[in-house]
DNA sequence: GCCAACGTTGGC
DNA sequence: GCCAACGTTGGC
């Protein structure tokens, strides 16, 4: 199994909004760089993602998808009245595609990007590198589990 | 809202 | 194929 992170703006699709869709489960719309959707096709059912809150306050590892659908097309991409629209993009040619996540759950506690920056088993993570803007990625499972027991604990405090 | 870093476009 | 101009991302 993969393990990957995806970026979301909580103003436009929150981890919170995903939580209240239909089955908990939305497509994973509107990816426009070539990097990024070639990771959404290498995606398999039951991969499990980082569900990363960007240009939030703060931006924050905000919980876990799963994978519930592989690629197929975007159609946003040649819908003339979205906000996604590709002009090079057409039916018979859709460019870009997209997969289902469904909600595994939110974190008790939002891991902020500047605390993730502190953890050194992070250190190499694709997302705390300067000038890192690729929406999807992948992590490694130590990565993922390492991020996962973050969102867990329920303060830095001793318990 | 600013702006650095990055990806894409298009002229040549 | 180079690279300047432009648009976008995303932290702050």
């Amino acid at each position: 199994m993969q393990h990957w992170l995806i970026k979301s703006e909580p103003d436009v699709f929150s981890i919170r909004d995903l939580a209240k869709a239909k089955r908990q489960t939305t497509h994973w719309e509107g990816v426009r760089n070539y990097q990024a959707r070639n990771f959404l096709r290498a995606m398999q059912v039951g991969d499990l993602a980082i569900y990363y809150h960007s240009n939030a306050t703060p931006s924050a590892a905000a919980g876990i998808v799963e994978i519930a659908r592989t690629a197929y097309p975007d159609p946003t991409a040649w819908d003339t009245s979205s906000d996604y629209h590709d002009p090079k993009a057409s039916q018979e040619n859709p460019i870009w595609s997209m997969v289902d996540v469904k909600l595994v759950e939110i974190f008790p506690r939002e891991i902020p990007l500047d605390e993730l920056r502190t953890v050194k088993a992070l250190a190499d993570m694709e997302l705390l590198r300067r000038g890192s803007r690729l929406s999807v990625q992948p992590v490694t499972a130590a990565q993922f589990r390492t991020i996962e027991k973050l969102g867990k604990k329920s303060s830095h405090r001793p318990a």
